[in-house]
Formats: C-alpha cells, structure tokens, sequence
DNA sequence: GTCGTGATAGCCT
DNA sequence: GGCTATCACGACG
C-alpha cells in the first residue's frame, strides 16, 4: 500500500514517528530496492532553528514549502545527498529526514552501490549512506513520493518500541537543538551510530 | 572500541 | 568567505 498525500500532510512529528517501520521504495531501472525505515528526524517549520526553511524561502528551501508527499534532496558536504520527505500543508515549511533504513529487496545491488562494506548493517545506517545504497541524488529534488521512482509503502511492519533523542549536528540551533525529535526503532542495528545523544524518552 | 581529521561543493551573508 | 541535517580511515589503547 503505497501512501498518499494524506499520510504527508499531517504534523511533521507524528508523520516522522510514523514513518518508523513503513518501506522506502526505490524503483531503479527493471530492479526494485527497498528498506525498512528505522530512524527519522522532524525539521518542524520556521520556527525550527534546525530546519533549513527557517531561514525563509531560497532557492534550496522551496520544496520544502510544497504540500506534503514530495522529497527534499540536498547535497551535504560536498559529497553526500540527504533525502526528506517534504509534510503539512503548502506553505508551512517542514520534512522529515529519513537517517537509515534496513535493507530488505536487491540487498546485492544496494550492497554494490555503496562499494561493498563488511557489514550489512553499514549499508543504509546513515542519511548519506542510504541514499548511496538507493541511488538517491539531486535529481530526485521535487519528485512526488506518490509517483513510480521513489515512494512509502505500509507492507504492516510492526514496530514495538520508538526511541526520541536530540537530533544529529545541530548544535547551532539555539534553543532547538535539543529537542527529541529524532526517533528510532529501539535496538535496530540499522540505526545510524552517529553520536547518540542520551536517550531523552520512550514514545 | 573512541577520537580526530580530511575530503569537497553548494548554499547564503 | 564561512558553514554544513556526513563518512571513512588511521592512530591510539
């Protein structure tokens, strides 16, 4: 069941808690690949110092804006490519950053992309990472989630148990860079191992 | 295991 | 010009 825009437009927090266990598909030629979403982060509004639109609308920003249902994708560091999914209503500026996914169809292919790393668990634990092992880049900036390239599915994963931390490398954020909005599967080896800021709660 | 570092490009003041 | 929602690697112990 693939989601619909109902699913996006919605509260970035619950989407991005919500979010955990649902599948990332990525159609990629005649393959498929696919992993189970495991760790989120909610970058909530103009308000939100973290989030990128807080800054107003540039030219980077402005899918943000969008109605919910579309991917932000952005280069980070000269070498990687974050992938959100744009949320709420048009106008009001908010995604969640999909931070790991556990590997689930073409696992050899997604292995393949990511230059073969020892560990199956390294292949998607980490924004970059994942959209290594998805063929995710910039040209996927804008695409609707609801399309044939890229899109959420509900496949009835169940997911017991949520962690809340501090987000990742946002220290700059003022009095936002606290805040326990990103979240988890608890004890999922997929999740990124990026410094874990002391667990602040149980959802 | 943890820590520090370097790589590199696009964005925005 | 300064910064960044990252990753891999090597040095240490």
């Amino acid at each position: 069941m693939k989601l619909t825009h109902d699913f996006y437009i919605r509260p970035t927090l619950e989407v991005a808690r919500n979010l955990l266990g649902k599948v990332l598909v990525r159609r990629l030629g005649r393959k498929t690949l696919s992993g189970i979403i495991v760790e989120t982060e909610a970058y909530v509004g103009p308000e939100d110092l973290a989030c990128h639109a807080s800054k107003g609308r540039t030219p980077r920003t402005t899918v943000m804006f969008e109605q919910g249902g579309c991917a932000y994708v952005y280069m980070i560091y000269g070498f990687y490519f974050c992938l959100n999914v744009v949320t709420e209503p048009r106008d009001f500026p908010a995604a969640v950053l999909i931070r790991a996914v556990d590997p689930i169809e073409n696992i050899s292919t997604m292995r393949r992309l990511r230059k073969n790393p020892e560990r199956d668990t390294s292949i998607a634990s980490g924004p970059g990472k994942l959209c290594m092992a998805m063929a995710i880049d910039k040209k996927l900036n804008g695409a609707d989630l609801t399309g044939k390239t890229l899109w959420i599915e509900d496949r009835g994963v169940a997911v017991d148990r949520i962690d809340a931390t501090a987000r990742i490398g946002v220290d700059y954020a003022g009095e936002y860079k606290d805040k326990p909005w990103r979240f988890y599967i608890h004890g999922n080896p997929h999740v990124s191992r990026a410094k874990i800021g002391h667990r602040t709660q149980d959802v």
